[in-house]
Order: C-alpha cells, then sequence, then structure tokens
DNA sequence: GCCAACGTTGGC
DNA sequence: GCCAACGTTGGC
C-alpha cells in the first residue's frame, strides 16, 4: 500500500465537505506531475488531506476508493474517488513538517506548487507521531 | 528550439 | 497583498 498528500483549498473544498458527502471525486488537477501521481493510486491507497492556504496543515486521512480514471474532459485529465477515513489526532502545520528533519525530503517542501505527491513509508509514520505528539 | 511574457498556485 | 516557483503560450 501506498501513501500520498492531496492538496485543497478548504474554501473550495475542505474535509469537513469529504465528511459531510461521504465521498468525493478528486478531479481538476490540471498539472502532470500531479497527474502521474493519481494515475499511480491503487485502492486502498491512504492520502492525508492538506488544507492548503491560510495556516497550511494537514488536518486529516483517506482512502482511495477508486483508481484513476479519465475524468471526462479534454485532453488526458484523471481523476480518483476518496473517502474520508479519519481526522488526525491534531493537525501537522506545513510549518512542523518543514522543522522536522525527518521529512527534508518531502516533495512537498520541496515543491510547493505540487498538489497532489507521495509521502514515503517512514515520513507517513513520522507524520502520525507528529499529530499523536502534537495532540498532547 | 529558445526565451520572454503571462497566468496560476501557494506560502508568507 | 505580495512574491517566488512553476507551467504554458507565443514570437522569433
Amino acid at each position: 500500500m501506498a501513501y500520498w498528500l492531496m492538496k485543497s483549498e478548504p474554501e473550495a473544498f475542505g474535509w469537513n465537505d469529504l465528511v459531510r458527502d461521504g465521498k468525493t471525486e478528486w478531479d481538476g488537477v490540471r498539472n502532470h506531475a500531479a497527474a502521474n501521481h493519481l494515475r499511480a493510486m491503487a485502492v486502498g491507497d491512504e492520502a492525508l488531506f492538506y488544507h492548503s492556504g491560510k495556516g497550511p496543515e494537514a488536518v486529516a486521512v483517506m482512502r482511495v476508493s477508486r483508481a484513476a480514471r479519465p475524468d471526462g474532459s479534454d485532453g488526458n485529465w484523471v481523476s480518483v474517488e476518496v473517502v474520508p477515513l479519519a481526522p488526525l489526532p491534531a493537525p501537522v502545520t506545513l510549518k512542523a513538517m518543514k522543522a522536522e528533519p525527518a521529512l527534508a525530503d518531502l516533495p512537498i517542501l520541496r515543491q510547493s506548487r505540487l498538489s497532489v505527491a507521495p509521502v514515503s513509508d517512514a515520513e507517513w509514520k513520522t507524520i502520525q507521531e507528529m499529530a499523536h505528539r502534537a495532540k498532547g
């Protein structure tokens, strides 16, 4: 199973919206690198829901419930379906991630505009631990 | 094929 | 609100 991180502006579509809807089509990705990550997702993979914009932070975990398929737009863009799993015990802020040496290679820290990115097993574990620690 | 101009995203 | 990073477009 692979891990991912997916960004959305909460004003447009946030974690609460996903919980309310029960599932969502993760579409609108118009960046080839990010789209390739969507294509690499398998059902059962888990992804951090990351709120971009003001006070950027990872807030929850969701699960990929359907692999990538064409999203119906022009071109070869794809979407996946995701379902909510659970909120993190406490949000993990971008600031905290930047301050954590174990996350130095996290793709979103190296390329802030990448909206869908892989997270390694070790990085995932680190972020989970940070979330538990932040809860206190 | 190169590069300047422009638009978008996202952090601060 | 501003700016940096990045991608795309269009002129040459």
